[in-house]
DNA sequence: AAGGCGGTCAACCGCCGGGAT
DNA sequence: CATCCCGGCGGTTGACCGCCT
């Protein structure tokens, strides 16, 4: 059944809030601070859940607020934020100053969604819709089967998936490279942890775990990042902490290449070509600087600094903006 | 003028993790 | 170590508004 309500809902107040409930919150924080919610609403004299004033003042009253429009800036960095980190509403919020975690998730659901769509693009994994759709397409969809009926062969096999579900590969419109041996070695260690596929007796093709390695880099990457301000553990994707962390210095490493080069490819981990040993100076500075940013800095300069890197926008010459994310 | 409809966004809900006890 | 409390988070809801018919 879950934890007990936070307050006694029967005496609380729900709803748009007043000018005068804002006025008392107002005053109460502005003379008393934000600490322990659970208290404002009794001291502040509001008949309201803590929890409902905490969400009023920090997506509403709190200084230093945005009301207007999101400018192109912040459209830009919320669907390059969104494709490296998914829906950490929180995460993306803290890029863009004045913005909360409910504006952007707002603006992202009834907006920028819906441009991504608008123009091919599928909103969850920033990849051609096209190209989704032949993915779910080549699942093998089997039908329920009466008990005791044996596995037939009728069901045709499923290519393979690709290893890259990068947005910047299927722009530049190329195959991703095989990956390296030290990649290899992590795929097959996933492999290998991962539960037993269920249908693996019945010689079909079946999505292996490594086919979502390019994902859990990208979840690697925001382990670290939540790791910086203390909120992130327990993922899956820390079991391979270690080794995702060289292979993002691949990743890194490649972006730049394959950038300075003039192919404006980025190259997502899991299948970057093999440019041996993450062990390169580029590669290492990276890690470093995310390394370091967990004693001095917070993930604002660690995302700042991914995104002051032109590879992360796939090159160059195919920016968010020059992709045509604006108006 | 009125009702339907879709878009927007403030607010709520329930879960989770961390810290305190 | 276990439990409880609190803040934070993401998903969802529903009121409100403007446009269209």
């Amino acid at each position: 059944m879950g934890r007990p309500p936070c307050c006694d809902k029967a005496n609380v107040k729900k709803g748009p809030w007043t000018p005068e409930e804002d006025a008392k919150l107002l005053a109460y924080t502005s003379t008393h601070g934000t600490g322990n919610w659970t208290n404002v609403p009794q001291r502040a004299g509001l008949k309201r859940c803590g929890k409902s004033c905490r969400l009023r003042y920090t997506n509403y009253l709190r200084p230093n607020l945005k009301h207007e429009n999101f400018t192109q800036e912040e459209e830009d960095l919320i669907v390059t934020l969104h494709a490296m980190l998914g829906s950490r509403w929180s995460l993306i919020a803290n890029q863009l100053p004045g913005r909360t975690d409910n504006d952007v998730k707002n603006y992202w659901n009834t907006k920028l969604s819906k441009k991504l769509r608008q123009r091919g693009i599928d909103p969850i994994t920033h990849r051609p819709i096209a190209d989704v759709m032949h993915s779910i397409g080549a699942l093998v969809i089997r039908p329920p089967q009466p008990p005791g009926t044996p596995p037939n062969g009728s069901y045709l096999p499923a290519p393979p998936l690709p290893l890259v579900h990068d947005v910047a590969y299927h722009a530049a419109g190329i195959l991703p490279p095989p990956p390296t041996p030290q990649q290899q070695a992590v795929i097959a260690r996933v492999d290998a942890d991962a539960p037993a596929s269920p249908a693996a007796d019945h010689g079909q093709q079946q999505l292996r775990w490594s086919d979502f390695l390019a994902d859990d880099a990208a979840v690697a990457v925001k382990s670290e990042a939540q790791q910086v301000i203390g909120q992130y553990h327990r993922d899956a994707a820390v079991a391979v902490k270690s080794e995702a962390q060289q292979v993002l210095g691949q990743y890194h490493h490649e972006s730049a290449v394959a950038a300075n080069g003039g192919g404006g490819v980025l190259v997502a981990a899991g299948s970057s070509s093999g440019a041996g040993g993450g062990g390169d100076d580029g590669a290492a500075a990276f890690i470093d600087a995310i390394l370091d940013c967990d004693k001095e800095t917070g993930v604002d300069q660690l995302i700042a600094e991914l995104l002051a890197d032109p590879a992360y926008y796939a090159g160059s010459s195919s920016s968010s903006s020059e992709m045509g994310w604006g108006c």
